[in-house]
DNA sequence: TCGATGAGTTCAGTATACTGAACGCAGTTT
DNA sequence: AAACTGCGTTCAGTATACTGAACTCATCGA
């Protein structure tokens, strides 16, 4: 963080997007509709604790308010013969999944990034046996279900678990949430 | 974030880790001594402002003074089958490595999460020709170098690359960073 | 044409964030 | 001891964050 952050645009940003007005906000927030209309045209400079409500009204983290929006998640190739760094994305339901292993080693491993917007779930079927998932929680927080078990993960965590029964991830929060994710085939599917 | 922040907590914490007294970082911040004081003990609703110029007096992010303290990186296994989840750590030149990938799957593929201190730098030698490695951003910032090549790299940005020359990670920041990475070895070491 | 409703802005008053200076309290020096 | 230095706290004054109410300007029916 190398400038002051901009709250105003944020917060009129998330405000029009979630198409709420001053009112509804000022009582959803606590903080008074005359207030809301200065912070968000730089009028005044406000307190963390005003910014905290506003943040929980408008069910954000303090940090979307204070920061400058989310850069795009980049793909860098470092050395020419690791040319074929797969770009695929797809997105469905919510789920932005993004191929990151190359097309030459599809048949061991393969790598995504998996971008949650919030409430989304990835349910899937049973793998091949032995298959197994690897997950680290790049942002957010996300629950992973494995059969009848489940686990809370938030930023740096890793998680690991054989994949041939149903498993799912959620994101729970209100946030975007982003997981790196690596599958590992049986070498007996080989 | 579902509770107000404890600023005064962090700013002393991290003050005091940095053996600065209020003098010092009054003057570096811009921030009166008094304030400074209030704030430390609560007595007080700072302005985001304030927060800010005192963020940047003590050299570290805005949200690292809004936020709990950073929660410890955890490693999860969802499966009884999966139980060899390896959690070596190791620590040197304010860097941990900590081994994901379980050692059964040592000879193919291994997957670390790297913590890198402010400044700190991981120098590697060049590998066995076709290993390959791949880095997930998960917090922070980091320049590699592989080469005569270079990438800057932000939280959720992706790398693949040949290591079979001279690379390295650097964390030019004053903030820690945290990389997943996967180093894949050649089939033709197998 | 004229209220009536609902949007965001401005106003005047109060609470409080913020400052420089004074203060109290250690540990050192003379 | 007394004087000094450097730490964090407290004080009194000023700037301003924050509020409820008044205001402006649309859009909508009668």
């Amino acid at each position: 963080m190398h400038t002051p952050p901009m709250i105003g645009k944020n917060i009129q940003r998330i405000r029009s997007a979630r198409k709420l007005t001053l009112n509804v906000l000022s009582e959803r927030s606590g903080v008074s509709k005359a207030m809301l209309s200065q912070i968000e045209s730089d009028k005044v400079n406000p307190t963390v604790a005003t910014v905290w409500k506003i943040a929980r009204g408008l069910n954000v983290e303090l940090n979307d308010l204070l920061e400058a929006d989310d850069e795009p998640k980049r793909i860098f190739s470092l050395n020419p013969a690791a040319e074929d760094a797969a770009k695929l994305e797809k997105k469905q339901d919510g789920i932005t999944i993004r191929v990151l292993s190359p097309l030459s080693m599809v048949e061991e491993l393969e790598m995504y990034l998996l971008t949650f917007e919030p409430h989304a779930a990835l349910v899937s079927e049973p793998h091949f046996p032995g298959t197994q998932e690897y997950l680290t929680i790049v942002k957010g927080t996300v629950k992973v279900t494995v059969g009848d078990n489940t686990a809370e993960l938030k930023r740096g965590d890793f998680l690991m678990y054989h994949c041939d029964t149903d498993h799912a991830i959620y994101n729970d929060s209100n946030q975007p949430a982003i997981v790196h994710m690596v599958v590992r085939f049986s070498p007996d599917r080989r």
